[in-house]
RNA sequence: CGGGAUGUGGCGCAGCCAGGUAGCGCACCUGCUUUGGGAGCAGGGGGUCGGGAGUUCAAAUCUCCCCAUCCCGACCA
């Protein structure tokens, strides 16, 4: 394409909004422009590189057998109430009623869909079966930001599949994660697969696929030693043994006035590791108390993966006092009967601990948890925090700042059951089939390339998902023999299947090579009359910037060698 | 939803406190010069100052309400 008819309407400036580095080039470089929040517009340039990163995707799926369909984006009620969904996904979802009245929703995914496809197969003979699309996706984000990272509507590859038995369901699992390591690969997407919560989806095995940046929005837990990696969500780490202070038969009540935290009461020579927080929450309505050591942070997602509660919201303080007779800063769960009590396990075992004694400005000490206080479920439920022991083998876990790139997870019977799908097996019996779902964000991939293929000069594009591989640079239009150069090249690249571009605008070279570089184009060809005086022309790589000077006629093959070796990388 | 901030031409900003002709840089159009790293000179076009109500002779500026956008938190595939 002729850079002088396309619409690239690049920047100078960012607009005052846009913080995340992806967010800012990629506004800046003309690929795309903000609708609204959550809402963004692709333009020529930001959707090539999107169908790229979408047909990267497509062929890896294909590659494992997977086929392609494309459902639909308004569904009826009907299918998520079938699922319990229509409740649960509460106010994530966007809803909306036909002229007729009818209830629909806009899909923020597609297990009930393709599930109810999925009740056409009749015999364990049709399993397995490895369904996909790359459809749009419709999610009311309480904050979408950071541009395409997180956003309201997006293109989603989400493939489903369907198998017999558990030993199946792992192949499938198995064959998406081979897959996706591929599709990462040839992104250049350093994307590492982590254990991951299961989230709202329910379901066992779930592995998310994590780019470390600033930018992203989850924290992992990395162990360099033995490779150990997991979503803090879930991870563990092993604790130092601490010593238990000395206690007597029962606990002592001691004053403890103005004193309403941990630090205060660790002045007052009770530390931290040797103290009981108590937390005071509304578990789908009940109260409920939560302990953890004093020094730990409380992981609201463990507490609900474990429990399956879907209402966890702290108490206030009316609750609270009503609850147990005294406010924050002195609580307590010993003597507590009539409340569900959880405890972290880092609490086992322990004793000659301080906890409140539910009366305003007293406190206990010299209490045994496992003796004192009647704990109903142990639980892990602490954050583990940078540099704590791997818990595999002891080495210090790092935690990283990640963008979730892409997340496979094992869904069980749960949807095929509610779809009503069964084949019959080889014995003739009934059989629900077991699901497996499987997530890649089209746009979230691309906003993480940018995020990490980038300089002070603008985006640095791999060759695979480059909106044009190749950037014909013209520094004389009005020179006949460099534009008749560049016209002859252009034409034996495309015939060569390069996708190249030929900036054949009548502009300084400065603003055409700063355009070229700001918008990320892999190789550029420099073409002057400087150079055709020896028939010469200036060969760029976007990655390391030097210049190479190389004759007219070899260039079209340095060309179209570096453009295959490129699209072959990861492969 | 809580906290903070911002809305003035396509983009970046000043003007607001002390009410009185809406300005600057970039971009855009015309002409001349220039032409291998974001040109120079001259001329020109483009803005309901987020929206509504109010105060006032007079509102971008003061008051109230609303909306939008961004950041932190909450929440979350």
């Amino acid at each position: 394409m002729r850079w002088s008819s396309l619409f690239i309407p690049t920047l100078r400036d960012a607009p005052a909004e846009a913080e995340a580095v992806s967010h800012r080039l990629l506004v800046r470089g003309g690929f795309m422009r903000q609708l609204q929040s959550g809402h963004y517009s692709m333009l020529p340039l930001g959707w090539r590189v999107h169908q790229k990163v979408g047909e990267v995707i497509r062929q890896e799926m294909d590659g494992i057998g997977a086929q392609e369909f494309l459902l639909p984006a308004m569904h009826p009620a009907s299918v998520w109430q079938a699922s319990g969904r229509w409740e649960s996904m509460g106010d994530e979802m966007f809803r909306l009623t036909d002229r007729k009245g009818a209830d629909l929703a806009l899909g923020m995914t597609h297990e009930e869909v393709f599930a109810g496809i999925a009740s056409e197969l009749n015999s364990y003979r049709d399993l397995p079966q490895l369904w996909y699309q790359i459809q749009w996706k419709f999610r009311d984000e309480p904050r979408p930001k950071s541009g395409l990272l997180r956003v309201r509507e997006f293109a989603m590859k989400d493939s489903y599949s369907f198998d017999l038995d558990d030993a199946g369901l792992d192949r499938s699992f198995d064959l998406h994660h081979d897959a996706y390591q591929r599709i990462f690969r040839r992104l250049d997407l350093d994307a590492l697969p982590v254990e991951a919560s299961s989230g709202a989806m329910g379901g066992s095995a779930s592995i998310e696929f994590m780019v470390e940046s600033p930018a992203g929005e989850d924290d992992v837990a990395i162990c360099g030693d033995c490779g150990y990696s997991a979503n803090v969500e879930r991870a563990t780490s092993a604790l130092p043994e601490v010593e238990n202070r000395p206690g007597g038969d029962a606990p002592e009540r001691f004053a403890t006035p103005g004193i309403r935290t941990i630090a205060a009461l660790a002045e007052a020579g009770h530390p931290p590791e040797h103290q009981v927080k108590t937390l005071v929450y509304r578990v789908d309505g009940a109260i409920t108390l939560i302990l953890l050591r004093g020094d730990h942070p409380f992981l609201e997602q463990k507490f609900v993966d474990a429990t399956g509660a879907v209402e966890v919201v702290p108490a206030d303080g009316d609750e609270i006092r009503a609850a147990l007779g005294a406010s924050p800063g002195s609580l307590g769960a010993v003597g507590v009967t009539d409340l569900t009590i959880y405890a972290d396990e880092a609490l086992r075992s322990r004793s000659g601990m301080t906890t409140g004694a539910n009366e305003d400005d007293v406190h206990l000490e010299g209490v045994d948890v496992e003796r004192d206080v009647a704990v109903d479920h142990w639980l892990d439920l602490r954050l583990i925090l940078d540099g704590e022991a791997c818990a595999s083998c002891g080495a210090a876990l790092r935690i990283a700042r990640c963008i979730e790139a892409g997340h496979i997870f094992k869904l069980g019977r749960r949807y095929a059951d509610a779809m009503g799908v069964t084949v019959l097996d080889a014995d003739g019996v009934n059989r629900v089939p077991t699901m497996g779902s499987y997530g890649i964000g089209v746009g979230r991939a691309m906003a993480a390339v940018a995020e990490t293929h980038h300089d002070e000069n603008g985006l640095i594009w791999p060759m695979n998902i480059a909106p044009y591989e190749v950037v014909l640079t013209v520094v004389k239009v009005d020179h006949e023999e460099s534009m008749g150069c560049a016209e002859r090249l252009y034409d034996e690249l495309r015939a060569a299947g390069v996708d190249v571009l030929l900036d054949d605008r009548d502009g300084r070279p400065g603003v055409k090579f700063a355009d070229a570089e700001l918008i990320g184009i892999p190789l550029r060809v420099t073409i002057g009359p400087r150079g055709l005086e020896n028939s010469i022309v200036e060969l760029t790589a976007r990655t390391d910037g030097e210049r190479h000077d190389v004759p007219v006629d070899d260039v079209v093959a340095r060309l179209v060698d570096l453009v295959v070796s490129g699209r072959s990388a990861g492969r």
